[in-house]
DNA sequence: AATTGTGAATTGATTCACAGCT
DNA sequence: AGCTGTGAATCAATTCACAATT
């Protein structure tokens, strides 16, 4: 599952150091101390360092990173260079409010094409966001002809634990799954759960 | 910040068992051992016995637990009994997004209202959520009217702050925050961060 | 016989503290 | 003088192991 050593949760943090990069670039800011970038983030600077740790040296003492090297040096562990081409299984109506959230494709990433088992009594809805929505039994054809590796899954939970067999089986690496089931998956997949429900209910323990 | 010294993390998980047990009771399943419980929501079971220990001790031993009785004594620690009053506010892309997302009613939360700048502009695309949207202007004295505890931030990163300021000044104590910022809050105000952006970017990292 | 509840052990993540560069 | 890089120390979370209970 692991590529490298890189923990799981700094590679996440590896990716906020990647975006706060970016503006700096923009911003034309050319070096960056360990300190400014941590606040930026909202991590110690120790943390920073130490995950920077993980991917190389990149910092001169007394002084701190150059932005441009950082980004390139984390954006080239990390980062895809290219747009990385993603699926969305299960247009109901988180799937749908997905799709027309365009927010992903800047990031570096294109949802290319959408899957539903429906596809006729959705594709209205989905409509405008400009993403063909396919029979979903054009999946497995698809990942293969496109080398998807990467699928956001929307689908309900009974029928996640299908859908993750038929999308690794067809060669899917990566896995953002928004259903609440657990998913079975090989030891080289990765997953991610989001769980929009639960991030609220764990909120409301705290609020009197 | 705490209510109690129950762990964020385990606070998240108990969300998790909740869920579960509801689908159980639904089924009318009468006990349940942490063991099955564990392996539904993915965990171990003691882990699940260490997090029940947090609430209490409900549990008969070589037997397991009553679902209804595990239930209620979660439900009663986590659980706000009534249907939760949200605020949304910034409905952009993804804010417009998960108002026409209904999933969180059916979980105890209702998105009462929504909030932007420019409602006007923005009306007729979250128009079918029924989900009333109304001028930024109003922020502050609807949350005071309605004594509303939780929103969900979906502005963008360089508003968040200030709007972060306004509505814990109003009254908020608890934020779901889908803005990439690091926001400055008061202890007491809890907040829980998705990047869905990051959530993808991080996991990119593992595909080849 | 089965299963909980929990103190102790372990593992993992974070932070400290400071040596090493520039 | 300032700031990085990192081994050592600390802190938090998880898992083990087993006594206690039905």
């Amino acid at each position: 599952m692991e590529k490298l050593a890189i923990p799981r949760k700094a590679v996440y943090r590896l990716s906020l150091y990647l975006r706060c990069l970016q503006k700096l670039r923009n911003n034309e800011v050319e070096t960056v101390s360990s300190e400014a970038l941590a606040k930026a983030v909202g991590v110690k600077p120790t943390q920073l360092r130490k995950d920077l740790g993980y991917v190389g040296q990149f910092g001169t003492r007394g002084l701190g990173y150059s932005v441009e090297t950082l980004f390139e040096a984390i954006h080239g562990v990390m980062g895809r260079t290219s747009l990385q081409p993603v699926v969305l299984v299960g247009v109901g109506n988180l799937g749908s409010a997905l799709l027309s959230y365009g927010g992903f494709r800047k990031e570096g990433f294109e949802i290319i094409a959408a899957f539903d088992k429906a596809p006729d009594e959705v594709k209205k809805r989905a409509a405008r966001s400009g993403v063909p929505i396919n029979d979903s039994r054009d999946l497995v054809k698809y990942i293969r002809n496109y080398q998807v590796k990467m699928a956001i899954l929307t689908v309900p939970e009974n029928a996640a634990q299908e859908v993750a067999n038929v999308i690794v089986e067809a060669g899917v690496q990566a896995i953002l799954n928004f259903s609440p089931a657990v998913l079975q998956v090989p030891d080289e997949v990765v997953i991610n759960h989001v769980n929009l429900a639960v991030e609220l209910e764990s909120l409301s323990y705290f609020v009197d």
